[in-house]
DNA sequence: ATCGCCGAGACT
DNA sequence: AGTCTCGGCGAT
C-alpha cells in the first residue's frame, strides 16, 4: 500500500509528487507505457535504476495484470505478445490469490476465443490512429474530458463536485496520497467520496460509444457492443414513489450495467462490462433477482427460466420454487415452468395443480438441449434445500448443458418437464477447490428416467463444447445471432419501445446521452453529483427551491430544538446531496462537448436534405426539426 | 413461516 | 393487449 505514493509527471511535465518540474537528466522513461517519472520522487532507489536500459514504471511493473490503468501502450506490441505476456503476468502475480488468478484466466478462456482479452482490448482503446471524419467525436472527446492527472481520455470515469474529471484509477491514487483537494482546482473532495467514489456511467458510455463509432469498419471482424439505452435509470431497483418508502416492493429493474442483448448465450466477457472491464465471474453474488438481473446474469426478475420457445433458453435460477428439484451441484435436475394455479395475486405458487407441457419456456429449455447451448446458472438463497445454494442473495454459477430433458409425474401427481443439467465451464465452480473448470464428465444415472415419457436426448452435436486440444469449453458452432434489434452504431434498443429511431448519428446518439435526468433532454449547464448522476443546474436546482439547507425547528411552536440540516435526497437515487448543492459546480469539459457536439449538429442540419425525418426527442435532434420545418414553411412560401 | 399487496417485464 | 412468472415487502 506505501508504494501507491508513486505518481508519474502530469500533461505538463511537472511531476505530481513534488509539484515542481524536473529537469531532463531527472525524468525516466517508462518502457511500457512511455509516461515520464521524476526519477528522485520515486520509491525505489536510484542505484538500482542506474544502467538499466529497460525500465518499467511502477504501474506498468507492479500491475501489468492489472487492466485498469490507461497505458499508452506502444504500437508496435503485437496482440499474441501482449497476450502471453498477460498470462505469464497473471501467473506470476504475487499478489493474486489462486482464485483471483483464476478469475483472470477466466478472461481468456472464456470461449470467446483470445481475441478478447481485455489487455488487448485496452491496446486497442488506446490506439490514436485516426483516419477517416468519424474520428472527429474521438477527437472532440479526447480533447475535452481528459482526467486532470493522466490527461488521457478517463479510464472509468469519475467526477468531482467541482466539475472534474478522472480515471478511478488516477483519483484513488491521488486521495491515496492524502491529498483531500481536487487535483485541478483545489476544491475539497467531499470525504465520502474520498471513501466510495462513483463512475460517472454517462461519461463511461459516451466515451465507449465514442470509441466503437472510431473503430475502422470492415477490417477484420466487426465487434457489436450492445448498449441498453437505459442510463435514465436508477443505480439501484425501484420503481414508483410507494415504492421508495416502502422498499423493493415491486421494484422495477435498474440500469442494466452490461452490454449483452438479452438473447445472449453464455458467459458474459469482459468486453461486455464496459464499466469493470471483468465481466460476470464466476462466484459473483448478488442482493436479490433485481440486481442479478442488472448484470445481465438472468434477466427475469420473478420467472425462473429466460428463453425463447422459438429460439432456445439463455438461463435459469434454482430458487427453491419447486420440490422436485434435485440439486448435486455440477449436476442438478430442474423442473420446467407452469401448471401452477396462479389465480388471484399470487405470482408463484407452491404445489402442482395440472400437467406441464413443452411450450413457451419449457420448450426454450428443450431447444438449449437439442442444441447443446451453454445455459447460465445462478442460484438463489431461496433455494433452502440444496448444499450448493448460497447462504444470502443470488450467485452466478457459470454455464451447464442440458443434456437430456423428459417427462415425468411430479411429486403432487401432475406431469412436469424435467432436465438434466450438467456444468460446463472453464472456471472451477465456487464451492470446488479444484483448480480447473469442468471436464467432460459421464451422465449421472437418474432413477426416475426409467420411468419418463416424451425423453428428448441431443442428436447432433452441441454447439458448446470441450476442445481437447486447447482443453477448454468453446463454442464449436458459431453461437446463435442475436434476434434483437441494433442500430448501426451497436447501440441495442428495446424492441417494445413505441417509436423506433431512425439511423441516428453518433452526434446525435452521443447527445441523447447526455440528457439531464429531470427534464430529459440534452443538459445545460451540466452538474455531476457526488453520486454520479448528470442534471441541468437549473434543474437540479430548481427541484430543490425554496428549501433552506438548514432547518429551524420549534416545539409545540413554544421551545426552539436545536437547528437540522435539511435532507436533499438525489433524484435519481435519493442519496442526500445537499451539501454538494451548497456549491455545486458546473462540469465545464463536458459543457464544452454538449455545445461543440450542438454546433456540429446545427451545422450539419443546415447543410443535409431537409427531408429527412427524426423522431430522437433528444436537444439537438430537437433543434434540428425547427430547422426541418422552417425551411419546409419557406419552401411553402416559395411555392405559393 | 405465511399471506396479501404491488402492477414489472417478457412472451405470445 | 392479455397472460404468465422459482419477488420482495410489511404485516400477522
Amino acid at each position: 500500500m506505501a508504494q501507491h505514493s508513486n505518481l508519474p509527471c502530469n500533461g505538463d511535465g511537472v511531476c505530481m509528487v513534488c509539484q515542481t518540474k524536473p529537469p531532463e537528466a531527472e525524468i525516466l522513461c517508462c518502457n511500457t507505457c512511455v509516461s515520464p517519472w521524476h526519477a528522485t520522487c520515486l520509491s525505489i532507489p536510484l542505484e538500482t535504476l542506474a544502467g538499466a536500459v529497460e525500465w518499467d514504471c511502477p504501474d506498468c511493473s507492479s500491475a501489468s495484470a492489472d487492466h485498469e490503468i490507461p497505458l499508452a501502450t506502444t504500437a508496435e506490441s503485437s496482440s499474441s505478445n501482449l497476450l502471453i505476456a498477460s498470462i505469464r503476468a497473471i501467473e506470476s502475480d504475487q499478489s493474486l490469490t489462486d482464485q483471483e488468478k483464476a478469475k483472470r484466466r477466466q478472461n481468456f478462456m472464456s470461449g470467446g476465443g483470445l481475441g478478447s482479452s481485455p489487455l488487448e482490448e485496452n491496446v486497442s482503446n488506446n490506439e490514436t490512429t485516426i483516419n477517416g471524419d468519424d474520428n472527429s467525436f474521438v477527437n472532440l472527446l479526447d480533447g475535452r474530458i481528459n482526467c486532470s492527472i493522466c490527461m488521457q481520455l478517463p479510464e472509468r470515469p469519475i467526477t468531482t463536485p467541482c466539475g472534474h474529471n478522472f480515471c478511478l484509477k488516477c483519483f484513488q491514487k491521488w486521495v491515496g496520497l492524502g491529498k483531500r483537494s481536487c487535483a485541478n482546482c483545489r476544491s475539497e473532495i467531499p470525504p465520502n467520496m474520498v471513501t466510495n467514489p462513483r463512475i460517472n456511467s454517462v461519461l463511461a458510455v459516451t466515451i465507449r460509444m465514442a470509441k466503437v463509432s472510431t473503430k475502422a469498419p470492415g477490417v477484420g471482424e466487426k465487434r457489436l457492443y450492445h448498449f441498453v439505452h437505459n442510463q435514465n435509470r436508477p443505480e439501484k431497483a425501484y420503481t414508483t414513489e410507494r415504492a421508495k418508502k416502502a422498499g423493493k416492493a415491486n421494484a422495477c429493474s435498474g440500469k442494466i450495467f452490461v452490454t449483452v442483448p438479452p438473447d445472449y448465450f453464455g458467459p458474459i466477457l469482459a468486453e461486455n462490462d464496459p464499466d469493470r472491464n471483468q465481466g460476470v465471474l464466476v462466484g459473483e453474488t448478488w442482493e436479490d433477482r433485481m440486481e442479478c438481473r442488472q448484470w445481465g446474469a438472468h434477466l427475469p426478475h420473478i420467472a425462473g427460466i429466460a428463453g425463447q420457445a422459438d429460439y432456445g433458453s439463455q438461463s435459469v435460477a434454482l430458487s427453491g420454487g419447486y420440490v422436485d428439484d434435485e440439486d448435486h451441484g455440477e449436476w442438478f435436475l430442474y423442473t420446467g415452468s407452469g401448471g401452477r394455479d396462479l389465480s388471484g395475486n399470487k405470482r408463484i405458487n407452491k404445489t402442482q395443480s395440472s400437467d406441464q407441457k413443452f411450450v413457451k419456456f419449457n420448450e426454450a429449455l428443450r431447444i438449449s438441449c437439442k442444441k447443446g447451448y451453454p445455459v447460465r446458472v445462478v442460484r438463489s438463497h431461496k433455494e433452502k434445500r440444496s448444499f450448493y445454494a448460497p447462504e444470502t442473495g443470488v450467485r452466478y454459477d457459470g454455464v451447464y448443458r442440458i443434456e437430456k430433458c423428459w417427462r415425468k409425474i411430479g411429486v403432487h401427481g401432475f406431469k412436469v418437464c424435467r432436465y438434466l443439467f450438467v456444468r460446463c465451464d472453464n472456471v472451477p465452480a465456487p464451492w470446488t477447490s479444484d483448480e480447473h473448470g469442468d471436464r467432460p464428465r459421464s451422465l449421472p444415472a437418474i432413477e426416475e428416467l426409467k420411468k419418463a415419457t416424451d425423453v428428448t436426448e441431443r442428436k447432433e452435436s452441441p454447439s458448446w463444447d470441450y476442445d481437447e486440444e486447447k482443453s477448454c469449453w468453446m463454442w464449436k458452432k458459431p453461437p446463435p445471432e442475436s434476434r434483437q434489434r441494433v442500430n448501426d452504431g451497436g447501440v441495442y434498443e428495446k424492441t417494445n419501445t413505441k417509436r423506433r429511431t431512425q439511423a441516428m448519428t453518433v452526434r446525435e446518439r452521443l447527445l441523447k446521452e447526455f440528457n439531464c435526468l429531470i427534464c430529459k433532454k440534452v443538459m445545460s449547464f451540466p452538474l455531476t453529483t457526488p453520486c454520479a448522476h448528470n442534471f441541468c443546474k437549473a434543474c437540479l436546482e430548481g427541484a430543490f427551491t425554496g428549501q433552506a439547507f438548514i432547518k429551524e425547528r420549534t416545539c409545540n411552536g413554544r421551545r426552539n430544538l436545536r437547528a437540522q440540516k435539511t435532507i436533499m435526497k438525489c433524484p435519481s437515487c435519493s442519496i442526500d446531496i445537499s451539501d454538494f448543492l451548497q456549491n455545486p459546480q458546473v462540469n465545464r469539459e463536458l459543457m464544452g462537448v454538449i455545445e461543440s457536439l450542438q454546433h456540429e449538429s446545427k451545422k450539419e442540419s443546415e447543410n443535409n436534405d431537409p427531408s429527412e425525418e427524426e423522431t430522437n426527442d433528444g436537444g439537438g435532434a430537437e433543434k434540428k426539426l425547427k430547422l426541418v420545418s422552417e425551411d419546409e414553411s419557406s419552401v411553402t412560401i416559395l411555392a405559393s
